[in-house]
DNA sequence: CTAGCCCTCCGCCAGA
DNA sequence: CATCTGGCGGAGGGCT
């Protein structure tokens, strides 16, 4: 590990382009802001990414007009780049600039990767550098933007599209689990789990539960962990020990722990109490079940290491938890 | 909260 | 040579 962060250290920021116009959503702007544009250096030791925004126009009008961007740079800058981010459109059926179509290409003929956020699918997809490729947009445009652009290979049902040149997301919240997704391949996980908890804390932090939501990074489909990952999750009440998660994956536990590494930055006990947290939580919500109950069934073993976990992660006990949230079944997911 | 057993984790090395 | 895997032991933390 240390051989391999002195190696980040001596690499260099990787630039980021968010390209903007008339119309773009600042939800998905803010998104790669979040990701791209604050500074790690205190925290994590180096910069691993500096960002820029980029314009067809010196200056450019927000959603309606509510607010606008003066400063921005210019497109040449998007060959420049080493990623360019293509965040919505003001509406699909307004066509884009064609200025800002010739630079996307020009940045994609440069090398330049591309990652189109929500409804920025439909203008990779208008400069032609879908064609042919697996590509996703938000749910609700699926069907039109499977019609308007036929050669484009739409998959539904997933949060985001990795064609390693050209990136896309579906729908608005998607931006993050991309965004975290491209952090992971560029600097590894352990990089993504910072950048997603920073994340979680300044989105939550109200209520003292700002580890509430413990936003683990999303697992890759075709990681080779994952059937193991769901195997795990459905057998939480068996007690299950990181040999038998090893044994499931048929590898060795030194082998597991790499992957979990690599793969999740965490341990495969640490990843197996918070499932089980958050399966006890829901057992919590739960009246009818003893605080001994809820320790069996979470795989957490006795009460008092339910209330030393939860205590240590949430900084809340059982009791009070199931004051504050129970009462009432809660089926909301 | 504590004592004490057990498991986990990690660095290191060997082998494929 | 590079990369991946697995075993081992000790330290430390988890669990009862």
């Amino acid at each position: 590990v240390s051989q391999e962060s002195s190696q980040k250290v001596l690499r260099r920021a990787h630039r980021v382009v968010l390209l903007v116009d008339e119309g773009s959503n600042p939800f998905e702007m803010a998104c790669a802001c979040e990701i791209f544009g604050i500074r790690r250096q205190p925290e994590i030791g180096f910069e691993p990414y500096a960002l820029r925004v980029v314009s067809p126009t010196p200056t450019v009008a927000m959603r309606d007009g509510l607010f606008g961007l003066t400063g921005t740079g210019d497109l040449a800058e998007l060959s420049s780049a080493d990623s360019v981010i293509v965040p919505n459109r003001p509406d699909v059926y307004t066509n884009s600039r064609p200025a800002v179509l010739a630079a996307i290409r020009a940045a994609h003929a440069a090398g330049v990767r591309l990652i189109g956020l929500c409804t920025g699918a439909y203008t990779l997809a208008e400069a032609g550098l879908l064609d042919g490729r697996r590509a996703t947009v938000h749910w609700k445009l699926l069907d039109d933007f499977a019609a308007r652009f036929p050669d484009v290979r739409v998959e539904p049902d997933v949060l985001f599209v990795d064609e390693g040149d050209v990136l896309t997301s579906a729908g608005s919240a998607a931006a993050l689990d991309l965004a975290l997704h491209v952090v992971r391949k560029d600097w590894g996980a352990e990089v993504a789990n910072h950048v997603s908890r920073r994340l979680v804390f300044s989105a939550f932090r109200d209520g003292g539960q700002q580890q509430f939501v413990d936003r683990a990074v999303p697992a890759v489909a075709e990681a080779p962990l994952a059937p193991t990952l769901d195997w795990a999750k459905q057998r939480l009440q068996r007690r299950l020990r990181v040999t038998d998660l090893a044994d499931h994956a048929h590898m060795s536990v030194t082998s597991l722990h790499r992957r979990f590494r690599d793969e999740l930055g965490t341990t495969p006990l640490a990843w197996l109490n918070v499932q089980r947290i958050h399966h006890a939580l829901r057992l919590i919500e739960n009246p009818d079940l003893t605080m001994e109950v809820v320790a069996e069934r979470s795989g957490l073993g006795t009460t008092a290491n339910l209330r030393a976990l939860m205590h240590r992660h949430l900084g809340i006990n059982p009791s009070t938890y199931r004051r504050q949230f129970g009462g009432r079944q809660s089926t909301a997911e």
